[in-house]
DNA sequence: ATAAACTTTCAATAAATCCTGAAAGTTTAA
DNA sequence: TTAAACTTTCAGGATTTATTGAAAGTTTAT
């Protein structure tokens, strides 16, 4: 396959990967081409290779960044914001989990511990299956939690060293 | 907290972490009313319950069956179909992840397979950038493959083994 | 202080996704 | 075989989400 194909190709899958998990597919895509980018970008460079506009560049850009995947580099003598992605895919991973957990996981957890103590009739069997599930949603998600936690504060790389193990 | 609150609330909060994991509203709420209800329920209790349309119901409960999370149930007597969800958590997270090993991250594999051997000046910066991201991410994707593998095959409950050594 | 270079915002618009409801299809009972 | 009971489909409409582009905001050099 010749280099420009792939490269497309690459771009449509990683943008589409992200769609189907809830990412922006433009921000997945931009993801994208910082990731094999032997150089920073620059907002007029991520415009042109994705034919988007300034303001959605600007602003996929600036997501990235929220979640840690991506930086800003200056260089020296020129005015222009240039942009670097993180390249170890682990070290992508970890900080993909991290942001997930604290932007989804832990808000459900707050609000399980309240549904698990719904007052009301303990007999009835809506609420004992009620209950029930809510115990059971709040012990699993807080034991992801907690091994979420675990694996992205391993200053080694435990997700790996885990992962690992599962496949000898 | 009163039970027709915090029904509601759980409903509010399973629709939302499905949408944000790529999974349609409707459908993560079609699943948590049947995880908290202690009976089969039809496709009217259903489209009463959150207020939708027979199409709607059908679709997503058809959805939720081929993700094997609900099953179909007849109640001898009644022509009407009933349906019930899997109420094994852990079980629920397995039928997730394998579900979406299988629609996403094999798609991805055989995709990263072919990008590997991207043809062209083995010298150029931007090549030797691709294709190192591209070794990269399929070894990581294969070992996330291959992880997910073990973990869901696993007649015992790995997943729950694995993670309970991550919290000791 | 000024203006050029650059970045950010956001209201209007476009695109993608989801939902409805009626019609067509299927099954069952008699 | 018929018709009632029930399920499925899907074109059109509604809703949600993403994008544009121009104006406002900011920074830097002189």
């Amino acid at each position: 396959m010749e280099f420009n194909e792939a490269k497309a190709q690459f771009i449509q899958t990683w943008g589409k990967l992200g769609s189907e998990w809830g990412i922006n597919r433009t921000m997945a895509q931009v993801h994208a081409i910082l990731l094999i980018s032997p150089t920073p970008l620059c907002t007029e460079d991520i415009m042109e290779q994705l034919s988007i506009s300034r303001g959605n560049t600007n602003m996929n850009v600036r997501d990235l960044i929220n979640w840690s995947l991506v930086h800003k580099e200056l260089i020296p003598g020129d005015r222009k914001e240039y942009f670097v992605a993180e390249k170890d895919i682990w070290e992508v991973a970890r900080r993909i989990i991290a942001e997930r957990k604290k932007r989804e996981l832990e808000p459900v957890t707050k609000v399980l511990q309240q549904l698990k103590n719904v007052e009301g009739d303990k007999d009835s069997k809506e609420i004992k299956e009620f209950t029930s599930m809510m115990n059971q949603l709040d012990s699993f998600v807080g034991k992801m939690d907690k091994s979420v936690s675990v694996l992205i504060n391993e200053k080694e790389n435990k997700l790996f060293s885990i992962l690992f193990k599962l496949m000898k």
